[in-house]
DNA sequence: TATGAATGAGCGTTCATTCAT
DNA sequence: AATGAATGAACGCTCATTCAT
C-alpha cells in the first residue's frame, strides 16, 4: 500500500471511514498482504476472514466470490496512468528513461506489484492490468525517447526496439528481481540504450 | 512429455521404461500438462491420477507428497546448461547475441518453461531453477560479448549491463509476452545493444 | 398474486394497500411464486427480499420467522369453503358432480395451490389445510350426490365410496397430473359414477 | 426396504458383501430413512454420514454430488414392474381390480414410496418415475378390464375411464391418504367401478 | 417503518493422504 | 507394484436471523 491507497490510518479527513465501510476496507488489506505473500489459490477466504477480524460471512457479503476480492483488489488499488506527459531531458536519452524509471505508470503498493506479477498467469483481470502496464510502459519509453531525439535520427524501428527493451527490463526488475536474486541498475541500461541510439 | 522433449542429448539406452516405469512416466506426463495449464495449488491430484489413468494411490507410492511431483518435475524435466561453449562470431556482437538467443540453455518443454515462470513464486526449488537459468543467461551473454568484442572496448561495466539487459529482455520473452500480448523481437535487440557497445 | 386471485368475494374497503402495508403484500408475492417455483426450502429468504425489491431486515420486521411467510401464506391466501350449497341437478349425479368440479371449494392461486401440495408433508399448517380441502371435497361430493338422488336407491355405503373417489380424483387432477403427465377427465369420471349409482 | 433391495442381512449368498459395498448400502439406507422423513432438501449430508457411521467423505466418494444420493436411490430401490400379466377374474372387474389394488406394480419399500411422492416436484428422475408407475398403473387397470370384460360391452372410452380413475384412486391411496387423514377403500371403489361398467 | 451491515452455524464439496489388501 | 476405499480437516459459500441506526 503507498500513499494512494485508502488507508483508515491515512491522515486527512477521517470522514465516512466507520460503519460499514471499515470492514470492506480491511477485508482488502488482509487479502493484499495474504495474497502478496502466499498466493491467491493458497490464501483460504477464512484467514482473510481472521486477519482482517471481521466474521466469515460478512466476507462474502462484499465479495460473493473468492475471485471477487481479487478483482476489487486490482480494479482499486492498482492504476495504470495513462497518456501523462513524459518529462523528456531534449538531447540527452539516457536521462530521459531514467527519469522514466523513477516514475513509474503503476500506483500500486509493493504488495499488489507483486500480486499484479503472480496472478496473471490465471486470473484475466489481472493479466488484463498487467497488459496495460506494459503497453504503458512501452509507449512512454518510445514517447520520451522521441521528445529527448527530435531529429528522427536512428530510424523508427530502431527506437520502438529501444523503447520495447526498456520497457522489459523495467518489468523484469519489478518482478523477476526478487525471484532470482539478480539486480539490474535501470540507469545503466538506460544509458546502453542512449548510447545505441546515438 | 514425450520422449523428445526433456533430454533429448542425454546419453544411455532407454531401458526400464515399460511395466511399473511407465506409471510414473505417466504421472509426470500428467502433472506437466495440468500443472502448466491450472498452476500447482489449483490441480488436485486425483486428477493428475485420472489423467494418467494410474489409481490416485499408486501416485502416492512414486510421490509421497504433492510437492514431490512438482519437485520431481523441475528436476527431472528440466535442465539449465552450465559453461557450454558460446558459439561466438567475431567482431559481430549482435549476431552472437542472436545465436545466444535461439539457443537458449534450457532443455525444457514449452509446458515445463511455463511452469518454471508460474510456480516461482511459491516453491523454492522451482524459484532456485529459475535462478540459475537467469544467471547462466548473464553468464553466457557476459562471456559472448567478451568473445565477440575482445578488446576491452568500451568497460567492463557496460558490457554487464549489455548482457544483464539481454538477458532481461529472454526471460521477459519467455515469460511476459504471454502474458502482456506483447512481442519483443531478440534480433532487434541483439543489434540495438551490438551497436551501443560499437 | 394479484387482486382478482385469493379473496375476490371479500368485501370491504380495500385501504391500506399504500405505503408501508405494500411491502408486506409484495413480500408476499414474491414468496408464493418461489415456493410455488423451487418449493419453500430451497427459496432462501435473501431471494424473497429481493424479488419484493425490499431490504431483507424487512421482511423480518413482518415475518420474524421463515416460516411464518408460508404460514401467512396459506392462512392469507388459501380459502377453503365450508357448508356452502351446492348446486344439484336433481336426478342427475353426472351433472351435478360436473358442476362440482367445476368450482371447487378452494380459493387459491395456481401457484398457492401448487404449495399446498408440495409443501404438505413438511408442514403442518399446510397440511391441515389440505386435509381440509379433502374433507370438504369429500362431503360436497357426497351432499351433492344425496341431494341428485335423494331416493336412498342404492345404499348409504356406495354413495359414500362414491364421493371419496370422486374426491380423489379430484385432488389427483390438482396435483399428480402436472407431476405425471396423465391427464384426467373429471366430467367421464362423474358420468362413471353416476351410472354406477344407478 | 422391501424383499427385493440389496440388505446385507438378507439370507442368501453374503458375496460380495464386505469391503467397500457395505459403505454404500449404508449411506443408502440412511438416506432412504431421512429422506422419507424429513426430506431431501432438508437433510444434510452431514446427517445421512452421520447415521450410516461413514466419514463425511466417503459419501462423496460414492455420490459425487448429494443428489446422486436421491437418484441411486430412486434406480436401485424402486421398481415399476411394467407389462406383467394381469390376473384377472373372468366376468367379475370388481375382483380382477381388487387383485390390481392389492399388487401394484411397485417394489419399493414404504420410505422409498414416499419418496418417490415427495420429492417429485423438484427432481426429474424421480418425477420420471412416478409418471412410469402411473402409466403402468393405468395401463394395467385398462387390460385388466378388458381381460374381465372381454365383450366390448360398454365403449372403449368408458373403460379408458374407469381404468384412469382407479389409478387415480390408487395413487391417492399411496400418497395423500397419509396427508389429509382420510381414508378409501380400494375394494369398494373396484366394486363401485365394476358396477359403472355393468 | 425502514435499512443493510453483521453474525456464525452449518452446508455441500474437495482433497491430500493413509491403509488394508 | 497396484488398488480404490477410507479418512477427516478444511474449503468456499449460504443463509436465517440479529442489530444498530
Amino acid at each position: 500500500m503507498d500513499q494512494t491507497s485508502p488507508h483508515p490510518d491515512e491522515p486527512g479527513p477521517p470522514a465516512k471511514e466507520f460503519a460499514g465501510g471499515d470492514s470492506r476496507t480491511r477485508i482488502l488489506d488482509a487479502a493484499e498482504e495474504l495474497f502478496a505473500g502466499g498466493g491467491y489459490a493458497a490464501t483460504p477466504t477464512s484467514l482473510i476472514a481472521k486477519l482482517a477480524k471481521v466474521p466469515k460471512g460478512l466476507l462474502f457479503h462484499y465479495f460473493p466470490r473468492k475471485i471477487d476480492v481479487l478483482v476489487a483488489l486490482v480494479d482499486e488499488r492498482t492504476l495504470v496512468e495513462e497518456g501523462r506527459e513524459v518529462e523528456a531531458v531534449p538531447g540527452d536519452a539516457a536521462r530521459t528513461l531514467s527519469r522514466l524509471a523513477r516514475r513509474l505508470p503503476l500506483r500500486a503498493s509493493p504488495a499488489m506489484r507483486r500480486i499484479l506479477f503472480r496472478e496473471a498467469d490465471t486470473h484475466g483481470s489481472v493479466r488484463e492490468r498487467l497488459g496495460r502496464l506494459n503497453g504503458e510502459l512501452i509507449g512512454r519509453s518510445r514517447f520520451a525517447l522521441e521528445l529527448a531525439l527530435p531529429g528522427a535520427r536512428g530510424d523508427r524501428a530502431r527506437l520502438e526496439v529501444a523503447a520495447a527493451t526498456f520497457a522489459a527490463v523495467l518489468l523484469y526488475q519489478e518482478n523477476l528481481c526478487q525471484l532470482t536474486g539478480h539486480q539490474i541498475d535501470a540507469d545503466a541500461v538506460a544509458d546502453l540504450i542512449a548510447h545505441s541510439l546515438a
